[in-house]
DNA sequence: TTGAAAGCGCTACCAG
DNA sequence: CTGGTAGCGCTTTCAA
C-alpha cells in the first residue's frame, strides 16, 4: 500500500480547476482570482498537499541549494564558521547541502557529486580542491568558494580567507612589543596549511624585529599536543618567555601545561593563541589571542552564490585578522 | 551567453548513441556492452556531462535526502551529534540537508519546508516539533526523529535520547557514594528541558538517599552563567560541598569560579558535569561527568531513515547514560 | 483569469 | 544489448 503522495492532479481535481490553477494558487505573485486561489488553498490543505520541490527544480533549471563541504564540524572554529554561514545562507533563502570529508582525496571526489544537484554555489572548507576539479564546477557554471584557507599557485575558483600570515606578524609584534624576549612557536604546520602561513608571517616579522626563534614544536592540531609541545619548551634548560600558538585549542593546552609546571601567566610565560574561539574569553583560560574574522569571511562569500561564474570572475579575497588583548600575555606599556 | 547545461541527449548525439544508452551506462548494473559504455563515458567527460541530480530523483520518485534541523551547531555537544550523524548518514549513502533555526516556533514553520523536498527523513535536534506538524510529516510518509531529548505527552513521531532523567540519578548516586554531603545544583531548567529530566533525576534520587538540595542556581545554559552561579553558591555562608552542574559548560564555568576562590577541588568542592565532551578530558579540567551515549543515538535514529512510517511505526527509544570519573569529584572508596 | 499543451532531464518499460 | 516511447510533478507559454 505505497500511499502516493498527492500531487497538483489530485488538488486540481478536488478544487475542481486545472493543474495550472494550483500552481499558480502556489506561486507568490501569479495572476489568479481570489477565489478560485481559495478553493485551491482549502483542497490543498484538506488533501495534505505540498509542492514537489525537486519538480520545482527540474522546471525552473535553478535551484536554492548550496553545497557546504568541510573537513571537521566539532572543530570549534570550523563550528562557528559554519554556524555563521548557515544562518546568512537561510538568511538568504538558501539551502544547504552538507557533506563532511575526512580525508584530502574525498573531496575531489565529492565535489562532482555536489555538483549533480545542480547547486547554486559550493563552499569549501577544511581543505582545497584540486584546481582542475574546480575548474571543472567552474565550466558547469558553479562557483566554487573555498573559505578561510589560503590557495597558492594557479587556482581556479574564488578564495576568501583570514590573511593568516599577517596573522602570524601581527602576533610577532604584540608579543615583541609587549616585551617578550626569548618567545617559541607550538604549531601543527605538518598538519594545517592554515597554520604554515602563520608560521611564516611570525618568523620573518620576528627576524625583522631582530629576534630569534627560542624554540619550535610541531604536531597535531589539538589540545593533547599543545600541551605536549609547551611541556617539553617549558621544561628545558632556556626556557622560552613567551609561547605563540598558531591556534587556540594549541594555547589551551600550553595554558594548562604551563600551570601544571607552576608557572605563572604571564610573568613567566607568556602565551598568545589564533583564531579566538568562545573559550577564550573563559576566564579560566583568558587567553590572548589574534581574532579570526568570521563574520567578514562569511559576508564576502555570500556574495558569490548564484553569480555565475562566468558573470563574475573568480576573486581572491583577504581579509585582515586583528589581536585581542587578553591576560595571557604581557601588556604593552 | 547562458550556457546551457549539457544533457544526456548532448552526450547520446556525440557518442552515437540513444539517451538510453547513456542512462544506462550511468547506472551500475544496467546492461550495456561495454564498448557502448566506454564510448559513452568518454563522450561524456570530454562535454563535461555529469548526471542531473534533480531529474532522477524526481522519476525515481524517492531520493537520498535526509533533512537535519537543528539549534545550535556551535553548541559544543551538538557539533558532536552532528559530526557523527553526518559520518554516518554519509557513509549510508544520504544527502543531509541542513537547517539551522534559533526560535522554538520556527521549527514548524521549517518542517514543512523540508518535507517538500521529498526527503527521506527528518532529524530534529534542540527542540520538538509540534504534535500536528509531525503529524503531517508522518502523514506524508516521512519518518521525522527527534533526537537526544524526550518528549512528554502525546506525540506522534520517534524519539532517541539519552535517558536524562536516569543521568540525573546517577550523579545523585556518584555524588552521595563518593561522600559528598552538601550537594548544590547549577542548571538551566528554565531554557532547555533536557535539563528539567536531569534535574528530575537528580533530586528524586538525592531524596531516596536521604540527602536535601544545599542550595540551588538557574540561569543559561553557558559557561558564563555557570561560573556566576557557583560563584554565588560557593560564596555563600554554608558552602556546598559539590556541585552537580547540568552540562558540561556550565561545570567549565562552576570549576573556574572554585578555582578564582582559591578553592581545592575536589577536597573543598566536588563539580560534576553532563554530556562528557572532548574538553571535559583536558587536564586543565579534567571534569567528571555523566557521558551521553551520543553513538547509540545516532546508531539508532539510523534504522529510521528510509523506512516508511505506515511500516516502522515511531518508537521511543532511551539510551542509558554512564558515569565517567575524572579527578573533579572525590573517589569512592 | 483560465485551461490545454509542451516540455524540464531523466529512467523504465517496451519491442526489436 | 539496444532504441523508441511514455511519463515523474511541476511551470509556463499560448489561446481562449
Amino acid at each position: 500500500m505505497s500511499k502516493r503522495r498527492t500531487t497538483a492532479d489530485d488538488v486540481a481535481r478536488v478544487a475542481g480547476v486545472s493543474r495550472s490553477a494550483v500552481s499558480r494558487a502556489f506561486t507568490p505573485g501569479a495572476s489568479v482570482s481570489e477565489d478560485t486561489r481559495q478553493r485551491v488553498r482549502q483542497a490543498a490543505t484538506q488533501l495534505g498537499y505540498a509542492p514537489n520541490a525537486i519538480a520545482r527544480m527540474l522546471i525552473k533549471r535553478q535551484n536554492n541549494l548550496v553545497g557546504v563541504v568541510m573537513s571537521d564540524p566539532a572543530n570549534t572554529f570550523l563550528s562557528h564558521l559554519l554556524t555563521r554561514l548557515l544562518d546568512r545562507l537561510q538568511g538568504a533563502g538558501y539551502f544547504p547541502l552538507l557533506f563532511r570529508v575526512s580525508r584530502r582525496e574525498d573531496f575531489d571526489t565529492v565535489l562532482p557529486t555536489v555538483l549533480q544537484y545542480q547547486v547554486g554555489a559550493i563552499f569549501v572548507t577544511g581543505s582545497t580542491p584540486n584546481p582542475q576539479v574546480a575548474a571543472s564546477c567552474l565550466n558547469a557554471g558553479t562557483p566554487v568558494c573555498v573559505l578561510n584557507r589560503w590557495v597558492t599557485g594557479e587556482y581556479p575558483g574564488h578564495v576568501i580567507s583570514c590573511d593568516h600570515e599577517l596573522g602570524g606578524r601581527l602576533a610577532a609584534d604584540e608579543l615583541v612589543r609587549a616585551g617578550h624576549r626569548r618567545i617559541a612557536l607550538v604549531t601543527s604546520v605538518g598538519e594545517l596549511s592554515t597554520h604554515q602561513a602563520r608560521v611564516r608571517g611570525f618568523t620573518r616579522r620576528l627576524q625583522e624585529l631582530g629576534q630569534t626563534l627560542a624554540g619550535f614544536e610541531d604536531g597535531a592540531p589539538t589540545h593533547d599536543s599543545g600541551f605536549a609541545s609547551a611541556m617539553r619548551l617549558l621544561s628545558s634548560g632556556a626556557r622560552p618567555d613567551a609561547l605563540f600558538c598558531t591556534s587556540d585549542m594549541l594555547a589551551f593546552g600550553a595554558l594548562d601545561a604551563a600551570r601544571k609546571l607552576g608557572l605563572v601567566v604571564p610573568a613567566d610565560v607568556g602565551v598568545l593563541g589564533f583564531d579566538d574561539v568562545e573559550m577564550a574569553a573563559w576566564p579560566g583560560y583568558d587567553l590572548s589571542t589574534i581574532h579570526q574574522p568570521v563574520h567578514a569571511v562569511v559576508e564576502s562569500a555570500l556574495s558569490f552564490v548564484g553569480h555565475s561564474p562566468a558573470t563574475t570572475p573568480p576573486s581572491k579575497v583577504l581579509v585582515p585578522p586583528h589581536f585581542v588583548a587578553r591576560g595571557t600575555t604581557l601588556q604593552k606599556r
